[in-house]
DNA sequence: TGTGAATGTAAATAACATTTACATAGCTAA
DNA sequence: TTAGCTATGTAAATGTTATTTACATTCACA
C-alpha cells in the first residue's frame, strides 16, 4: 500500500515501483492509438519495462485492466460534467448545453477513457463497481434534468426528469458515437459536433416548452421558479430564438 | 464464379462448395454471441469444417470477413429503413416515427450486423464500399427528413433537413447503443427503448413547431402543404398533445 | 536480522492469425 | 477424352498473445 519510491526510482531495479500505474498509463497510450481492441497485455507490459507475466501481479487479466480504466474514466467523466453543471449556474438552460459541450469534449479529449468506457464491449453490469461509478455519471445528468423539469414553464406538463436525462444522454451519446470521434469524425457535416448536440438540445427543450434563447438570468431570479420569458410569453413562440437555434435559414 | 452445386453437397467432400457464405453465416452467429472482438477467425473455419487456413482463399484476412458483415448490415439496414419509410405513408410524421422503431427493431434483432457495423471498431472510411454503403442506409433518414421539412408550418423557419436527419440519426443510434442491446438493455429504464425513441422524436418534433399528434390525415391532405394543426393552430400549442408524447403526467 | 508477503522473471501451454508449399477438383481448350 | 490452368483446400511452420506455474528477489517489519 506504500509507494515512498514512486518518483526516486521509476524505472530500473528488480521492482518496478510503480507498475500498476505505469500499466495503466501505458495501457491508456496504446488505446488512444489501436483502440480497446488493438490493445494487447504484452505490449503495456513491454512499454513498462517488465516481463509479460509482471502485470498479473497486478490485474486478474487484461480485462480486469480494461475495467480498471473505463472505472477511472466514468469518474474524470462524473468530475468535468459535475464541473460544466457547476450547479446550475448561471442558469439551468445554460449550465445544461454546458454539460452537453462536456460530454462531447470528453469523448474528443479522452478517446481512450471514452473508448474503454463505451465502446470496449466490457460487460460494465457484470463489474458491480464499474456499474456504480458510471451510475454517478449519469446521475449529473439526471440531477441536472431534475433541475431543468423543475423549470416547466406554466402551461406545459412537467416532463419526468428520468426520461429528460435519458433523452440527454443519447442525444449526446449518439453525436459523440457517431459525428465526434474516429473516422466518422472526417464526415463531411454541414456542422460541427458541437454545434450539432448544441442545436439539438435546443430544439428538444423547446420541444418542451422551455424558452430556449439562454441569457443570464436578473439577479437571483434562479433557481426560483420561473425564467424570464417562461413568466412572460406563451411560451414556446413558434419563431422561437431568431433563425431557430441551428442558426439563420440563409 | 459457377456454385452449381451449392444445395447439392454443402457439407463433404474436398471442396466445400459454398464456403464464402458458410464463413460469413458462422461469423454472424459467433459475433451474435461473442461479439466482433470475441470472433475469431479460426472459429468461423471450424464451424464450417474446414482448416484454419481455408478462409484464406474468401477474404484476404479477418477484417475483410468483418467488412462483408458489416456491407451486408448496413445493405439490410437500408432496406429495412426503406421499407419502413414506406415513402412516407400514411403521413409524414407517422412514417418518421416508424423509420425510428426500424432502427431499434435493427438493432436489437440483428445484433451481429449492428455490432460488426457500429461496434466493432472497423474503419468505415478506410473501405470506400462499406462507406458507400452506410451512406446509403444514412440516406433514407435524409430523404425522410428532407420530405419532413418540407412540411416545415407557416411561422417557422424551415430547418436544415440535412441537420435534422443527423439529429435524429444521433438519437436512434444513441438510444440504441445505450439501452437496446447488450448489458446496458438491463438497465432498469421507466419505459422501453422504442417507447423511449419515440418521445424523443416527438419532442424534438415538436421543438421545431410540427404538429405531433399524428393521425391519417385526410385523404390527400398531404404531401401538399400543411397538415391538419400546423394550418390552425399556433403551431406549437405549450400543452401539446395530451399529456405530451411521454404519456399521462400521472 | 530473519522471514513472510509482495512483486518479478523464465518457461511452458494453448489459441490465434497468417504464410507457404503442396494437394485436389473443376473447367476449358485441343 | 484429356492435358493443363485455375480455384479451393490442407498441413505445417512462424510469430504473437493470454495465462499459468515454479522459482527469484525485495520489502517491510517483528
Amino acid at each position: 500500500m506504500s509507494w515512498r519510491k514512486e518518483e526516486r526510482r521509476a524505472e530500473r531495479g528488480y521492482h518496478h515501483g510503480n507498475l500498476k500505474e505505469a500499466l495503466l498509463q501505458a495501457a491508456l497510450g496504446l488505446i488512444a492509438e489501436k483502440g480497446a481492441a488493438g490493445f494487447t497485455f504484452a505490449d503495456a507490459a513491454r512499454m513498462a519495462g517488465v516481463s509479460a507475466a509482471a502485470p498479473y501481479r497486478h490485474f486478474r487479466d487484461r480485462d480486469e485492466l480494461l475495467s480498471s480504466i473505463a472505472q477511472r474514466g466514468f469518474e474524470q467523466f462524473e468530475s468535468r460534467l459535475t464541473g460544466a453543471w457547476d450547479d446550475g449556474r448561471p442558469d439551468t438552460v445554460t449550465a445544461f448545453e454546458r454539460v452537453g459541450r462536456a460530454y462531447l469534449a470528453f469523448a474528443r479529449e479522452e478517446p481512450a477513457f471514452y473508448n474503454a468506457m463505451f465502446e470496449s464491449g466490457l460487460p460494465v453490469d457484470a463489474n458491480p463497481a464499474l456499474q456504480a461509478a458510471s451510475e454517478r455519471a449519469f446521475n449529473v445528468i439526471r440531477a441536472a434534468a431534475e433541475r431543468l423539469a423543475a423549470l416547466a414553464p406554466r402551461g406545459a406538463p412537467r416532463p419526468p426528469a428520468m426520461m429528460m436525462a435519458l433523452h440527454i444522454w443519447s442525444m449526446a451519446h449518439g453525436v459523440a458515437s457517431l459525428f465526434s470521434r474516429g473516422d466518422a469524425a472526417r464526415r463531411k457535416l454541414p456542422m460541427s459536433p458541437d454545434e450539432l448536440l448544441e442545436a439539438e438540445v435546443l430544439i428538444y427543450l423547446r420541444g418542451l416548452g422551455f424558452p430556449t434563447d439562454r441569457r443570464a438570468p436578473a439577479k437571483g431570479a434562479e433557481p426560483p421558479p420561473v425564467p424570464p420569458e417562461a413568466a412572460s410569453g406563451s411560451g414556446v413562440p413558434p419563431g422561437g430564438t431568431p433563425g431557430g437555434p441551428w442558426g439563420k435559414p440563409k
